[in-house]
DNA sequence: GATGAATGAGAATTCATTCAT
DNA sequence: GATGAATGAATTCTCATTCAT
């Protein structure tokens, strides 16, 4: 990716999680990139076009940093566990890139040709919580439930540190933890 | 509050939570409001007022609907349930004002004196989280984790619900239930 | 008049001469008149009317300070001095009204036929100019010149005191008429 | 200064003398000045700093046309009356700017920065002034009156001449200056 | 007479996008 | 590729005026 494509998505990353999409502008986009606005529509034809180029970088970015293959070796629990820090060590490190994805997953500018090409993080959890329920390690709830709640948690946990970052350190991470553990498992 | 004035409101509600502050313009609100936009701004003097006084009012509809009161007699774990299911009723009965709440709260359109306004839920929360404590009920961990985890929770399963509608039944609602107790509990 | 419609041309004096007839919205001329906006155009059937309305009542205000009969018995000077004094009185005495008078006679707001019901002062002075020609006391110029000049010279007379108030006394005034009179006598 | 901003200097000057600031909407600017309302706003951020900017613009236009140097070998009356006939010149030839001179210098549009901005004529006139008091030419009256009655006298001789253009002549010049010189001087 | 809620055309200003250089 | 002047539709907000009470 050439460097100025590069500067305007950081600077749209920033500006669209803390203000918006309609509530930036592509001149102050331009203007915090460095470049020219002439050169945003260089790069992306349009604004919209632009947000969407966004989500697929960033959400590759998290695809990229998860990446996890289920270890048989493993326990059950570690393996989920595993899964679980990588998600929230993304959000920790990568703020902006998550709170993004956050926002932005649900909302109209993104279409529906954007989300598939990223493939979800559903896969990997598919298999996950088949193990779990097959070892019956986990309640049985649907599997739609502990998708949700393991992401939601996710979320919840990545806000909570955000909003106090002192109390980030790996007692309280496993303790997080614990608290999807043992809602979810048997 | 006069008819107007609840139209408009109510109409503002349902166009800010589905496009957003800056992706709903005043002339939307008040065509979808049936009034003419002069009078939008006769009742509101600016956008942000407007939207200032919607996070009153829907902060104060919630509370309103959940204004429990701890009952000794009962169990604790149906104190917390009962406090737990009145604000997943809420956010499920008026999704709106649910979603308003959830995306408004720390958007900064919304003045730190609004926040001021409207009392937290935290108060009747801390009542609960001391009691369990005291009574060795749930976890040793901090009291902003707690209502944090709570409150993320209450917004997963509101969430689900509004995505899988047919799954909204008394035992799933149970279910969610304990996938929070069972984290938080000893 | 009525109680009301004299606030409101009072009000709308000041406002018009501090902002001007578009600076100055009919709203915040019946606030100032303490009357309802209703009340406004209940007196003035639009803002143009009370514009010309207000003319009328200044300009009559006006002349009717002026009023004054040439007196053959006193000198050519005496009499025109004395016309020059009233004018730079009733300037100093209801600068509101002279301001007033001095930014709206050439405004298009004032129609020609509001200007037509005002006798302009022009008569008198023309009675002293055809005297003063005629006893051969002031300088061979046109009447038109004379007429503007005279009145030139009473706008930066009043303009000179309201600027330096403390300089208004007796002194400077006769010092300011014989500016006048030294011009264009013989 | 670019083509398209001169444009709109140009025809704002024109509107603003016609009509008035409040009076004169920015589309209408544009329109005249042969441009889209977004270049008005490209040049100028705001309505008022496109007023304060043709302010500082026609005061230089005049204090550059002035811009005359005291001749010690020339008559004192010579001086002054050279001073004066430049004034009455730039406001016979340049009759929009030096109305809007007139109109604006006391309006409330233009900031006190902007005042700071141009040097007024004073200095010039003060040399004069104090060469006349000095050979006992002109009458014994303040500095701040001499001023206010020369400068009353140019808006007056302008006003007339663009009121009568037929009469503007060189013999009506001479005379309408003995008006003021015979007023003032010894 | 008096009120002020209601109106909608019009105001200043913003902004995504284009295009000549 | 890179620039930023230029555009005009869209936005927030104002205001003269009306009318039911």
């Amino acid at each position: 990716m050439k460097e100025k494509e590069q500067k305007i998505l950081d600077a749209s990353l920033k500006l669209f999680v803390e203000r918006g999409f309609h509530g930036t502008s592509t001149a102050e986009i331009a203007k915090t990139a460095g470049v020219a606005t002439g050169t945003l529509f260089h790069y992306f034809k349009t604004k919209e076009e632009l947000i969407n180029r966004l989500y697929l970088y960033t959400k590759e970015s998290m695809l990229c940093e998860i990446s996890e293959h289920y270890d048989d070796k493993k326990a059950f629990k570690e393996n989920i566990k595993e899964l679980w820090l990588k998600f929230v060590r993304f959000g920790v490190n990568s703020p902006y890139k998550f709170q993004f994805i956050l926002t932005f997953h649900c909302s109209p500018y993104i279409t529906s040709l954007t989300k598939e090409q990223v493939e979800s993080h559903a896969e990997s959890m598919l298999g996950i919580y088949k193990n779990g329920i097959g070892k019956q390690k986990i309640k049985e709830i649907s599997f739609e439930m502990v998708m949700d709640y393991f992401w939601g948690n996710v979320v919840t946990v990545v806000t909570h540190f955000e909003k106090y970052p002192e109390k980030l350190n790996e007692k309280n991470l496993d303790m997080a933890f614990e608290l999807l553990w043992d809602g979810i498992s048997k």
